[in-house]
DNA sequence: TCGTTGTTTATAATTATTCTAAAGAAGATT
DNA sequence: AATCTTCTTTAGAATAATTATAAACAACGA
């Protein structure tokens, strides 16, 4: 449970002005326990049921950028039309059930370590991500 | 090296009529050494340069999937706004280059075994996917 | 050869995302 | 508080990838 007032310090702390529909959308994203996966058409959704006020489409593209940059979002590579987002910032892995169209977490225990025993001369690793694609 | 013969026995055997765009796409797709990543964009491109007959979009589109469906192709998941594909449809990892915005492959030995300890009742594994982003 | 069915094609439609430019709000300065 | 600057929001247009449509065409079987 995060409070309107930490909401407006962590967007001022990114350089980012707290204005009401950035604070709206922290509610949704950042107010509640478990991790939350979504698109951008799910939090456009949600922002109006939840908060009763309506916030363009471009602000929400252009605040959930705008997070993923600061690195409050990550997003995850899914085969799929849509992008797919996770609140998790940490390093972890996903379930994508497939039929449902679901993202589901993994934690890192739950997967064993990856050892990458490859490297490109001149590059670093940014990132290692598995996705465990499910069937029935 | 697959002669054109062996093409058209491909497609019949996976009922799909050897039409000369199948063929000529399946030269350019399955007529070469080393494994090979691709948008749909990519392809149609390539079809004009290497065969010099022209197959129209649309016709891409439907030989993509239609091979996607047959399992000969793979489909990889990059958080891009193009889909890529991959001619080596066994299981294997990649790297991106993000900044290049390129596929490397790489062979099963280069990434440690993964373990999933973690199951959904009712789900099975479909596949296990590792990307590693690189920067520079 | 003829009829059936599958395929190709240009084009239109759809969908996700980005761009644009004008109106509005936040922050700093006095 | 009034003003100025800068950032933000917004509707709507533009773009880009993909999918749908329906008419012309080609492959197959009888």
């Amino acid at each position: 449970m995060s409070s309107k007032q930490e909401f407006i310090e962590k967007l001022r702390n990114s350089s980012l002005r707290p204005t009401k529909q950035r604070i709206n959308i922290c509610e949704v994203l950042f107010n509640r326990d478990k991790t939350f996966h979504f698109t951008i058409n799910d939090l456009f959704n949600l922002i109006k049921d939840k908060t009763g006020e309506k916030v363009s489409l471009a602000t929400v593209y252009n605040t959930v950028h705008a997070f993923h940059k600061k690195g409050y979002l990550k997003e995850i590579p899914i085969n799929s039309n849509q992008t797919y987002f996770d609140t998790n910032v940490t390093d972890h892995h996903h379930f994508f059930d497939v039929k449902e169209e679901k993202l589901i977490d993994l934690k890192n225990e739950d997967v064993g370590p990856i050892e990458i025993q490859k490297s490109i001369p001149g590059k670093k690793i940014k990132s290692v991500e598995v996705l465990v694609k499910l069937e029935d």
